[in-house]
DNA sequence: TTGATAACAAACACTTTGTTCTCTTTTATT
DNA sequence: AATAAAAGAGAACAAAGTGTTTGTTATCAA
């Protein structure tokens, strides 16, 4: 791909990052997107429809890495399945999570951070909907997979805001822990 | 309070319940609710400040009733304190929205939903951390109340956003026994 | 080097916002 | 019933944002 494409895709992805970081979703502009990463109103439309587009396209690149990664890790060992496994697939996307990478952290800590969550449930939602077939549960039998793998997922990605509304003072490993506890009784 | 006021308020609320349930909140302009609600620019500018102002009030309103007929619900049961008490404080608040007064359920129904399940879930916060200390719980003392709460309020929310996308082919009472599987083992 | 592609700036028609103004209607009070 | 106060209507406004078009310049890949 032409590396000027590239480059303003970067520069606006940025602008757009560093807006969020200071004010809400709603209140950011395309103007100031295009101010801020210095590129021409054109531009701009040329790469994304809208900003509705430009949020939608950030989510993607951003879940898609940890979702992929997590996906490996679910090769290997269960969602919980051999007991106190330390690494436990929400282990390690919460590490993922503090980790960092494109600031994301930045992202789900500012006034938008619920936009992006609901992003982020629906790709859990499918990761968690896949170790389901794979895997037999317990009893419960009467409790349908479906609302199980909402529960977890919704739970997760509440317990998340909750970590970072808190500052996450908790370590990625406590928090599995508090997390195994409310789920794997019902796992 | 002059009539005046409670009608143009009333007639606002309205419109902007109207419009909800048609588009998202993002795309609901000012003028759509004025001409909608039939009431002049002014008028509006007199009663919000923005529309951001609306819905806060809108939801204050709807969610102030619901929650506090669950306040007095707990006092006579706990949570979920005697067992399989029919009228736990859950299957209170879902009855309560099947009911569907105000059209709260067309609100929940659009695609600004999660706007208002925000709304929703910081009000049940409060009702369910009233509870805790209320109430002593199990074991468990090792995972931070904070924590539990947030969980189980959390959960709920995502419950009813899971019954809503899915067009409530549930009843009440079956949600709350779903709810109640994954919940009653923690408490 | 050259043709294609991307970026740019400026201008555009348009919509939305929130405010200000004047005038009319309704209300509560006496 | 008379009246002052409050509320609403309607028009007009500047300011800001949106999305598109046009013509020009810079950059890339081959």
């Amino acid at each position: 791909m032409d590396r000027r494409q590239q480059k303003t895709r970067t520069a606006i992805f940025a602008a757009f990052s560093a807006l969020l970081a200071a004010k809400s979703y709603s209140k950011i502009t395309v103007q100031e997107i295009i101010d801020t990463a210095n590129v021409g109103r054109t531009t701009f439309y040329a790469h994304f429809e809208a900003k509705d587009d430009l949020l939608k396209a950030l989510c993607e690149e951003l879940f898609g890495h940890i979702i992929s990664s997590a996906v490996d890790c679910t090769h290997t060992h269960g969602l919980y399945s051999d007991g106190n496994a330390p690494e436990s697939v929400f282990c390690h996307l919460l590490q993922h999570l503090q980790e960092n990478e494109n600031n994301i952290l930045e992202l789900l800590s500012c006034e938008s951070s619920e936009l992006f969550l609901r992003y982020f449930k629906n790709s859990l939602n499918d990761l968690i909907q896949n170790q389901f077939v794979n895997q037999n549960r317990k009893n419960n039998t009467d409790i349908p997979q479906d609302f199980l793998v909402n529960h977890i997922s919704g739970s997760f990605v509440e317990m998340v805001l909750w970590w970072i509304k808190g500052r996450m003072k908790q370590t990625p490993a406590e928090l599995d822990r508090y997390f195994q506890s409310v789920i794997e009784p019902i796992l």
